[in-house]
DNA sequence: TGTACATCAGTGAACGCGCGTTCACTGATGTAC
DNA sequence: TGTACATCAGTGAACGCGCGTTCACTGATGTAC
């Protein structure tokens, strides 16, 4: 267990009219932190601070309080995972179920390789008191949605090609989200769980109801 | 915000001999909280001795330390998950396809009546940091075995029976495990979400391979 | 050009709080003789 | 039958800690005149 927050020493004071940037490296902090950290609690007001290498309350500059730093953070990786998404779906050709299995992979990437991030997007690490912070309800709900989006239009693109069935592709889509969701969040929980080989494929050709290729 | 855990101030001693009730008392207090609270979080060592009507210390009676508390209720609520999808299966009569999809909608079911143990059985709320605790590793993995067989065991039949293809039904029932995992988990989080009406139908039809009834 | 002043980025010390854990203890109940 | 003693269930006070938050501040930099 090393030293989970210890403080950077180098940091400088921002020049006058870039306070701005002490911001951004507060999520950064947050973000390294949550991702470092298993369980989210040892993601303080003043692990954030430390590891900013700043004092704890110069926070307080930026955020009103602790929860809206946690939805920053949250908002950012919902925009890091909408871009990753986009970006390997773009990569993928201009085959409809290519697109569609490069899109759900990527998914699957981003939770791997960003799990404190992906668990406290999705719930379980953080869940924020709406009625005790400066969080509101509506900055929480709805985040997921232009991924899902695009996971739909990917989904609705194959159906009209014919290389999946399906009577709602819309429907269809939420439940290949769950499935993926599920699977990404299991694999970060238990990790020595014997898992299938192709436990991923599986879930997203049954849920897709794509044809054999 | 109810005060969460004003003490139960009819406790009495328990007889000589019977010491260890309190132990059950202590699980059933911190299930109570866990249940009741939306993060985990506020479900320290205190809060629990508090809810069990108890000084703090006598916590240590029972319990080395305080992640030893949840893993007795993670282990106690996963024996009840297995009960009520024994029962629910039991009671669903011989159809094989009925038995399955009493399995998938009991194991819903207990999702959204238990929030709390639901979300800290299958991570994010509680995640023991194993270096630092009397908890150990196999305390914590294959808990859900049992159950996962009885759902394995159903998705079988059913694949004997002719109601449902599938070539690996073994592979394919954690699959489906998957999609009731992400779907339950799902549901816990984010209430406000429109989800299709029939989607917990949708996500079992697609991933137990069932045919059309 | 000099100088007073406003603004800005960030700090140090302190607050009250609940936490997990420890220690020596209390007082009732059973048991050996 | 009495009594000394051991065991048992549980307690009260205290510890050190990290937390979120507040307050008045420091010192550098720009700006008005």
């Amino acid at each position: 267990m090393p030293a989970p927050a210890s403080p950077r020493p180098t940091r400088t004071r921002n020049p006058r009219g870039e306070g701005g940037r002490l911001r951004d490296d507060i999520v950064a902090a947050a973000t390294e932190l949550l991702d470092e950290s298993s369980d989210g609690s040892s993601v303080t007001l003043r692990s954030i601070a430390r590891r900013a290498g700043v004092a704890a309350p110069s926070i307080y500059r930026h955020f009103p309080d602790q929860p809206s730093i946690m939805l920053a953070v949250v908002q950012q990786a919902f925009a890091m995972l909408e871009a990753e998404l986009r970006s390997a779906r773009d990569a993928a050709g201009s085959d409809v179920r290519g697109r569609l299995l490069a899109i759900c992979n990527a998914y699957l990437d981003f939770a791997h390789n960003h799990p404190g991030r992906y668990r406290t997007m999705f719930g379980g690490v953080w869940m924020p008191d709406l009625s005790d912070s400066s969080v509101i309800e509506g900055d929480v709900s709805l985040l997921s949605g232009p991924s899902l989006a695009l996971l739909a239009g990917a989904l609705d693109d194959c159906v009209r090609a014919g290389c999946a069935t399906g009577n709602d592709p819309a429907a269809d889509a939420v439940a290949l989200w769950l499935g993926l969701h599920g699977l990404a969040h299991q694999r970060l929980m238990t990790v020595a769980f014997p898992w299938p080989a192709d436990i991923a494929e599986r879930l997203i050709t049954a849920l897709a109801h794509l044809k054999d290729a």
